[in-house]
DNA sequence: CTCCAGAAAA
DNA sequence: TTTTCAGGAG
């Protein structure tokens, strides 16, 4: 395999493991709660997901048969402060409603399947895209596939270490082709990539101050 | 490419 | 006030 790449990604993983220290990802007190956090969470703010989840739980949601037995309309006023809530509200009943018919709603045995399929079968219910799916995958499901999200897209073509129009599917292989298929490295590294692009790799960077800054970045 | 949408930082 | 956000569907 590309030593130069492995080494790469090993000394960036390190100085942001450095940084930052552990990230305890995901934040969530069972495979179902990842499940929600990661639908919700899609392009908006955790803090606004925390407040939304808040509400769930306050009303018992937090488990599959009980949010499946709640009107989409009811749901989505308890979620309103994530965001697209018609939207998301849909599609929290869509996995509801999937774990259901194919699963008998035992989430469990839905993710203890094998990951390629799991993620197959995830990638066909409404509402979960790559990114969420392979969220599920790594952080409800334990299972090693790296998530590639805006963050580390930005990070790592604005560095030049990969090119702009590069695939989704072109960069989680890049990750997971030169990393060791450790779960909890992969669960750690993505943490820390989001902790980096929100703190420093915004649109408006600022390197200056940025753990990665003193990297190379090619003017474009 | 456009729509989905509220919250909090800038 | 404007920008940005742990994206995805049509």
């Amino acid at each position: 395999m590309n030593r130069q790449r492995m080494d790469l990604l090993h000394d960036i993983f390190h100085r942001l493991y450095e940084t930052f220290g552990p990230q305890h990802w995901w934040p969530a007190d069972s495979p179902f709660e990842v499940v929600i956090g990661a639908i919700l969470t899609q392009n908006t703010a955790w803090k606004n997901v925390r407040q939304a989840i808040g509400k769930l739980r306050e009303r018992d949601l937090l488990q599959l048969d009980h949010l499946d037995a709640v009107p989409q309309e009811e749901l989505a006023t308890l979620i309103r402060a994530s965001g697209y809530y018609n939207q998301k509200a849909r599609k929290l009943k869509a996995f509801c409603s999937h774990v259901k018919h194919f699963w008998q709603s035992d989430l469990a045995a839905f993710l203890a399947q094998e990951a390629e399929s799991l993620r197959e079968e995830l990638l066909g219910i409404f509402g979960i895209g790559q990114e969420t799916a392979d969220s599920i995958v790594l952080y409800a499901a334990h299972k090693p596939c790296f998530v590639v999200d805006a963050y580390t897209h930005r990070i790592f073509s604005r560095h030049g270490w990969v090119p702009e129009e590069i695939t989704y599917q072109e960069m989680r292989s890049y990750f997971e082709e030169a990393l060791e298929r450790d779960v909890a490295l992969f669960k750690e590294y993505h943490a820390l990539l989001v902790r980096t692009g929100h703190l420093y790799c915004r649109k408006k960077p600022l390197c200056d101050s940025c753990p990665l800054g003193d990297y190379p970045v090619p003017n474009i």
